[in-house]
DNA sequence: GCGACAG
DNA sequence: ATCTTGTCGC
């Protein structure tokens, strides 16, 4: 459960983790990254890194939150990575980072993380800041072969990640009562393990889809975006890394106007 | 074979 | 995701 003295008093790291750095690990895990030539590659590389994936809690604490989130530009060529810095105990913006990346994946259900990755490491080769947990827009373990981008993103970098996606990709679930904080589980098809959780955040709005990435249970994932939301349906870190995503496109195709 | 299908 | 205007409801 929650830390006996709220999600703030400890970083969530702890002493040691948080004197690593998220952009060294993002500088690392850049260099080692590479696109996989055809969907039978990724495919035979989720089921090997997905092995990797831990559900289990770190310290319940998670007072820095990084949103990350992505748009297109160049008629899709070319990426725009964002990262919103999310204080939970000040509930203010602590900083913002941008990185373009080229494009270098097809979009393929299941195979999102091969086509946005590279952006959102590179973004995160900028953040020099403690941070607790990422909160990725996609899903994390509700995925056919349970390693959705949350998954990827946190096994790389061996950081805790969160998914939080707007509609479903996998799985089978009730509608979830229309009040905040109100949740139902989403269940694998065939296994009938639960694999994530569709959260009700904001009074009779469509819920998400919010479960681990890695080194977090679906109870923290779950406590973590409640405790972001701020009266609308996506939890700041993520509402605000839109905004600023869709403010730094706008941006790049004024400069540049679509060829 | 026929749907479903994150962003 | 992106292409696009107005419109219904709290």
């Amino acid at each position: 459960m929650v830390h006996p003295m709220g999600p703030w008093a400890e970083p969530a790291m702890g002493r040691e983790g948080t004197l690593r750095s998220l952009a060294e690990a993002a500088r690392r895990a850049l260099r080692q990254w590479r696109t996989p030539a055809d969907l039978e590659e990724a495919r035979s590389l989720q089921w090997t890194l997905a092995r990797q994936v831990r559900t289990e809690d770190g310290p319940a604490c998670w007072r820095w939150v990084l949103g990350l989130d992505s748009a297109f530009v160049e008629g899709g060529r070319r990426i725009v990575a964002g990262a919103v810095l999310w204080d939970a105990a000040q509930r203010t913006t602590v900083h913002r980072w941008v990185a373009l990346a080229d494009v270098e994946f097809p979009y393929v259900p299941g195979f999102l993380s091969f086509r946005e990755t590279p952006g959102y490491l590179r973004v995160m080769t900028q953040v020099d800041h403690p941070v607790d947990v990422l909160i990725v827009d996609g899903q994390g373990t509700a995925h056919p072969r349970g390693f959705g981008i949350a998954c990827h993103i946190g096994v790389l970098l061996d950081w805790p990640t969160v998914g939080v996606g707007k509609s479903r990709l996998f799985g089978r679930h009730e509608a979830p009562a229309p009040n905040a904080g109100q949740w139902v589980p989403l269940w694998h098809p065939r296994t009938g393990a639960v694999i994530g959780a569709v959260l009700t955040t904001r009074p009779r709005t469509q819920p998400v889809y919010v479960s681990p990435g890695h080194r977090v249970s679906l109870e923290r994932a779950i406590a973590i975006v409640l405790d972001c939301c701020d009266g609308y349906r996506l939890p700041e870190p993520q509402r605000q890394a839109d905004q600023w995503v869709r403010q730094m496109r706008s941006q790049v195709s004024e400069k540049d106007p679509r060829p």
